[in-house]
DNA sequence: TTGCTTGTTGATCATCTGATCATCGGAAAC
DNA sequence: GTTTCCGATGATCAGATGATCAACAAGCAA
């Protein structure tokens, strides 16, 4: 009926932290940062005071939890990946997004990812700055530079970022029925996101540079942006 | 300090309740459904006690708050408009997605949608495969009929639709800096996505149905999907 | 004014929750 | 075997939380 096997009673203290805070990733992504420590507890398969015998409160339990699940998930060679101009574009971004998504597609991030979004942790700022700044922009650059597409600006950037992260949401967050291999689907949506940037087929002539869709288009990122609530 | 004037005690029935629901969605969309009816009841300006006079239980102020924030968003004539094929079809989905981001881009709805889904509440599973099946699926249909696209499979019309979710994600949820103005985001999200379903640039000729990109594409919609945990 | 109806309140209960502490007992050191 | 160290436990505390209830008082009718 329980399923966790109680381990044998003291345990090397190394090993015990280990197994509360493998416990409570698995505990918090499931009930959210308000679960209490008496459940977590009975999950892990200690009693409740030991908890505070490795952590001097909840929150810097949690602050753990947080180390655990998002601490060096983002390699940093992606961005140099990313700007390998020997591969080819399209090949590039399908490789960074197979990497990003093997990284993040997880019950354990993406759910207390989005707790922690609500909660109003600055952590979920602090790291959605870096993916726009880091990640984001260097694309949108590798864009407008390698080739019959136009500079995409960034809420371009980040509606094709969202456009796969919704699929992790769907999955992770609302449970609900995905493709098993999430990586046609992205590889899809690299390759639609690329050729929607491309210039359109021309009704006669095929020489000059795009100019017929200057309408469209406030501006490349003069839109004012504000914070909401 | 406190913002919320006293009101007149003795009020109607009516509007005592109305004023309860407009305070815990308030107040439920900001710290979730795990807030206390102490701190609603001392924003709503009542006591705590009032709370059990027109609600049962927490529970039941809960489901209040749902039909108050879901209820009646989706105009059902939305997609008999989707449908109008008089219209071109890029100013079709342009259209919906305009009314449809008018309707859920609110502080309330994105939030307690997202608490709501976290918790692993049904109505969310219900909403959204109402979305795919009722919307999702004719747009899908529509885009096939109209004219140089090819026909985008389910997962393609969930990349386009979370693109354009994603921005009230960062905006409600992570509270993010975004686009005042989300109109022009949205409306390019639309035009390029069907862009990227067109056929490429052709080399030279450009009479024959779209042949060359026979490969990709696992199959329409073949791919297994499964529940994830 | 008197009296009734009922919206409203402060007090209170049982339970839950984070945190503490004296005590216990397994394992290594001697 | 005995001692010592320290990981682990059960009991417990103070405050929070959902829910209840007797009592109060505003509005209305007679």
């Amino acid at each position: 009926m329980d399923g966790t096997v109680r381990p044998p009673r003291r345990l090397d203290p190394e090993a015990r932290r280990e197994q509360i805070v493998a416990a409570a990733v698995c505990y918090f992504a499931e009930v959210g940062l308000g679960g209490t420590t008496r459940d977590l507890a009975q999950r892990a398969g200690v009693t409740q005071a030991l908890l505070y015998r490795y952590f001097s409160s909840k929150a810097e339990l949690v602050e753990a939890v947080f180390e655990r699940v998002f601490l060096g998930r983002l390699a940093p060679h992606w961005i140099a990946e990313l700007r390998d101009r020997t591969m080819p574009l399209p090949d590039r971004l399908c490789r960074f997004y197979s990497q990003y998504t093997a990284a993040i597609f997880t019950y354990e991030w993406m759910r207390i990812f989005m707790w922690a979004g609500l909660a109003g942790e600055a952590l979920n700022r602090r790291y959605l700055s870096h993916v726009g700044d880091s990640l984001l922009a260097p694309m949108a650059e590798e864009i407008a530079a390698a080739g019959p597409y136009r500079a995409p600006d960034m809420e371009e950037m980040w509606a094709l970022h969202g456009g796969i992260v919704y699929l992790g949401i769907r999955r992770f967050i609302y449970q609900l029925p995905t493709p098993d291999d999430t990586a046609p689907v992205i590889e899809q949506s690299v390759r639609r996101f690329l050729a929607g940037l491309a210039p359109p087929s021309p009704p006669v002539s095929g020489a000059g540079a795009a100019s017929s869709r200057a309408a469209r288009r406030a501006g490349p990122r003069s839109a004012r942006a504000t914070s909401h609530r």
